[in-house]
DNA sequence: TGTACATCAGTGAACGCGCGTTCACTGATGTAC
DNA sequence: TGTACATCAGTGAACGCGCGTTCACTGATGTAC
């Protein structure tokens, strides 16, 4: 039945049990996709456990899945922080910073369709809004506004063209994986047209980073 | 245990439960939005037949959910058509099929995520592209073509700008049913940074339709 | 016109499946005396 | 130091559920003679 055969923790080391039901519940969604593909019986299979055994460290099924939305968050938080730390200049960063959207998008899919395909209340009606749902966005914000300020972007209002720039890139991300067949252009042609064309960007500045707007925009349709 | 009660077609006219099927099967999608929820027993049950009967007419469940997909497209690619029609002038036409598209988005949630959040194989890899998938696109293509002719957008590249606008209405539509809770601007001023800054649209030519760029944008982050 | 019969539209019962969850339990591990 | 015992980490069997699919069938409807 069971493949894998797990060792018993030793007494008071039964939390560890909680931590393998995580990484093996993100396990089965890096892997179908699907959140309906999480069933507590498959979490159980894959840490090589009975399904009861489940119920000492979740209260059901679902407190498994709500607790693995947090760490895929601060995953993509991360991966997006690190480009935007790793680059200089303000167009630089908020370039390096969309890229790093994308390629989260593009190398962890099944993660990403995750986070932004389920319902998602970024502000809970009462309490405090969880930052870590908006922390990527109010990075791209900050970024907007550097190149507002270093005077390479016409834009007059930062958080709409944020807005506006994030929808761009999510529609891409998940369009790109999904429409197969369709001609899609380069992730760096598409990501500049986004950027330079929402963020505003003065055309003197264009050519500096990356492609320029005078680039061939890829297949005409078949 | 069945609610709704069907009489039993005449000699000649079973073709007819075809058709109550794939009318069930689509009102069971535009309540439940999941593709999952669309059971061939939930769909007998919404008929009002036994479960076995759905096999004198389909092969298998998948056989229901397949006859589904062209029918959404079609009543896709008619809403988008008739706004198109309805306007003249390029950037009004382009305009409107673009608010026409989010317009489907948000008054069809359920249909638009059962159309474009499924894997979608705009060419199939053998035979002809199955037109009334890129039928919207397409005439998103001519009305940006338009526009650069009517000297009104600065692009120089239709399809490349048009992929851009389709990602950015994509992720509008996705998105702003799905986070709520954010400080979402109003749809007519994202609709104007989105087509105005995508398609490239001259300054000058900005303030004759919609908004102006220089509207506030919304609500800032609490 | 009457009647036997073929056909058609659809049914009821049953199958095996995987699911979430419950329950009483087992057996190793550490601790008190 | 030995031993009885409490605790902890987990198990195995069972429950009812809805699912897709199969099978032999039923009974109304139309048709041939």
């Amino acid at each position: 039945m069971r493949e894998v055969l797990r060792e018993r923790n030793r007494r008071g080391e039964g939390g560890k049990l909680r931590d393998d039901i995580l990484a093996a519940a993100t396990e089965l969604l890096e892997q179908t996709g699907s959140e309906e593909a999480v069933t507590l019986r498959a979490v159980a299979r894959q840490v090589g456990i009975s399904a009861p055994s489940i119920y000492t460290h979740f209260a059901d099924r679902e407190a498994i899945v709500d607790a693995i939305v947090d760490a895929a968050f601060e995953d993509f938080n991360a991966a997006i922080d690190a480009a935007i730390d790793a680059s200089s200049g303000p167009l630089a960063r908020l370039r390096a910073g969309c890229a790093a959207y994308l390629r989260f998008g593009e190398e962890r899919t099944n993660r990403y369709k995750f986070l932004f395909e389920r319902q998602i209340l970024v502000n809970a009606p009462e309490g405090p809004a969880p930052a870590i749902r908006t922390e990527s966005f109010d990075a791209l914000v900050t970024c907007v506004q550097d190149c507002i300020d270093a005077g390479i972007s016409a834009s007059t209002d930062a958080q709409l063209d944020s807005k506006a720039i994030w929808v761009a890139l999510h529609g891409y991300a998940t369009l790109h994986v999904l429409v197969g067949g369709f001609p899609w252009p380069d992730t760096d042609v598409m990501l500049n047209r986004i950027v330079y064309g929402l963020a505003q960007i003065t055309s003197t500045h264009k050519r500096r980073v990356g492609a320029s707007t005078a680039e061939p925009g890829g297949a005409s349709l078949p």
